[in-house]
DNA sequence: CGTTTCGATCGAAACGTTTCAAGAATACGC
DNA sequence: GCGTATTCTTGAAACGTTTCGATCGAAACG
């Protein structure tokens, strides 16, 4: 297998390695017969473009790269479509990358992106990481961070109000007349968890006539919900919550599997919102209402905005913020 | 932001371009003196190494791709933290890319990955697409099938025993005392749902006692399992099935809750198995008895397979078939 | 002390592509 | 038939890195 490269192709066809450059990237017009000779020649040699060759004299790449903490989850996925539609629709590709949470990996793809001269990257992160992103930029490649609001004006960021999203969940559960309302979610330290709970004070407060409890919870996963609810059926009727704002849905749905096996109806003893709205949760055993972030538009959001810091045409300031909406189902249906 | 290149950290660490070179490789030693001045100067500078040059002249990337039908699947998820894992232990780094199951899609990305000049691809597919990977390893990019047997003893693979996995399932079920099983799943034209077919078909002939029963379904979510599940638990309870096989575990949780719904006792009036054994699999409403497939060997291995073929050690035939094991939980406990 | 070996360093060539300025060929208008 | 515009084509330079052979000083050896 000699390596074939675009002179050997030029050999082959009788070119010059400039029209072959011209017939591949339609710089210039190539006539018919010479096109001919140039396609047939490379069907022959089995010929690919080499993309270092390519990058290097261009200086740039045709990709960006969306690191993300968890493909698996499916809030980031349901992004990524959006993301990889978008960008493909202008001649992008996207490299996918998985952080795991994990700082050092994380820190190792954003320098692996960067060495590989990544045209921008999109940046879903749980961390601190905006004096990283920060260098990044210095050093010529734009990101925007996705999922919390940067603090400094000059970085791009796109995310979701979780304060106003702990909101209105937490502003539905009132309004069907719930008066002792529980929070389950954890840890402080997490953003998102924060906010979502800041908002949840901020609707008991101004009704003035309920309670807000805060179960803490260390993961926020389907078995941490088990924990809850059975910790919740145990008590006293009297001493339990009758409504109960999820700071996910996987522990929403963990929760309402426990409590309906205990016996405790769902939702007329005890209503129950999520957040995420992913796709189990419209199918879970009581369809759950839930907090839907905007996912389509999300990734389309994110790519337009890295392409119009690329292009340095960033808005200023350059966050983008959007609201959540209220999904109603059967778990608060009173 | 002037673009800062080897040269430039040499001429201001007063060193020649070489050397430099053989610090950042360690390729050959260098005092103590000019490394610090060399780090002193990368520092200040900025210096980000540029891999379109260093590939240019190395000839390969030290990098590996991974392409699956859906990054979100919690199955090929866990594959690919193995894969990462023991990529990252030989030096090497991941590129991750989602097919959708999009054939154009896919062709897209091997293309991608061809030009970036990958070391070899791990790819999960669907579709029929070892003549496309021939012409990948005939090129010079190794690749490696996973997921299903590669039908060429040349065409590296690795994959699931399925049919063994549909037997052990529908043995299971044949053990507690089901005689009138149902397979719930489809389209035939997919690989693994014909081999889960077989496997039970296997099992049930072997039995001689019992009787199996197809039902079809386009597509394996759990909208699909709420279907089935309806459908089941309309019919006269003497003609339901009294253990079901779903080909896997979305299928089988979409049935669970509905059946559960519409009050059919699982498992004392329809014991049911899944198959993949995914997360929310044990934390179901009836935790479920699942097929596992050996998730975080298989990336090792699957790696592991690669980069014998890189190394042109390839076993012959290079196919590697795990064997599936049964997860039995309270969906089958009688 | 002469010779060899070894460790550091250097400078230049090479990797495969795109682009640029310029040349060749063809068509056009008169 | 001649100048000129137009359409194609060309060869060479440049991108940033690694590597190779050469050089040089110092240490090791007898």
């Amino acid at each position: 297998m000699a390596k074939v490269g675009i002179r050997e192709v030029a050999r082959v066809a009788d070119v010059s390695v400039g029209t072959v450059s011209h017939y591949l990237n339609g710089t210039s017009p190539v006539s018919d017969d010479k096109s001919r000779r140039i396609q047939a020649a490379i069907d022959q040699l089995g010929f690919v473009r080499n993309n270092a060759g390519r990058q290097l004299r261009l200086g740039h790449s045709s990709t960006i790269a969306y690191v993300v903490p968890d493909v698996s989850n499916p809030f980031f996925a349901t992004i990524a479509e959006g993301i990889e539609q978008r960008a493909a629709g202008r001649g992008l590709s996207v490299f996918l990358a998985n952080s795991k949470g994990d700082q050092p990996r994380e820190d190792a793809y954003l320098d692996l992106f960067e060495e590989h001269g990544v045209r921008g990257m999109i940046v879903a992160s749980p961390g601190q990481i905006e004096n990283r992103l920060a260098s990044l930029s210095a050093r010529g490649t734009p990101t925007v961070l996705m999922g919390q609001l940067a603090s400094s004006p000059s970085q791009p960021s796109i995310s979701i109000d979780d304060v106003l999203g702990g909101y209105i969940a937490t502003k539905h559960l009132l309004d069907i007349g719930c008066r002792r309302i529980a929070f389950v979610g954890g840890p402080l330290s997490v953003r998102q968890v924060r906010d979502r709970l800041e908002g949840a004070n901020r609707a008991v407060r101004e009704s003035g006539a309920a309670t807000l409890e805060v179960i803490d919870v260390e993961t926020r996963v389907i078995s941490a919900g088990h924990a809850v609810g059975d910790a919740i059926a145990a008590r006293d009727p009297a001493m339990r919550p009758d409504g109960v704002f999820a700071v996910n849905d996987l522990v929403a749905i963990g929760m309402v599997q426990t409590l309906i096996a205990h016996g405790v109806r769902v939702p007329e003893e005890l209503a129950l919102t999520g957040y995420d709205d992913i796709e189990y949760a419209g199918s879970a055993i009581v369809p759950l209402t839930s907090v839907r972030p905007p996912h389509e538009e999300f990734g389309v959001a994110a790519v337009d905005l890295l392409l119009a810091v690329i292009d340095g045409e960033a808005p200023d300031p350059a966050h983008l913020v959007f609201a959540p909406e209220l999904v109603a189902r059967a778990s608060t249906a009173r």
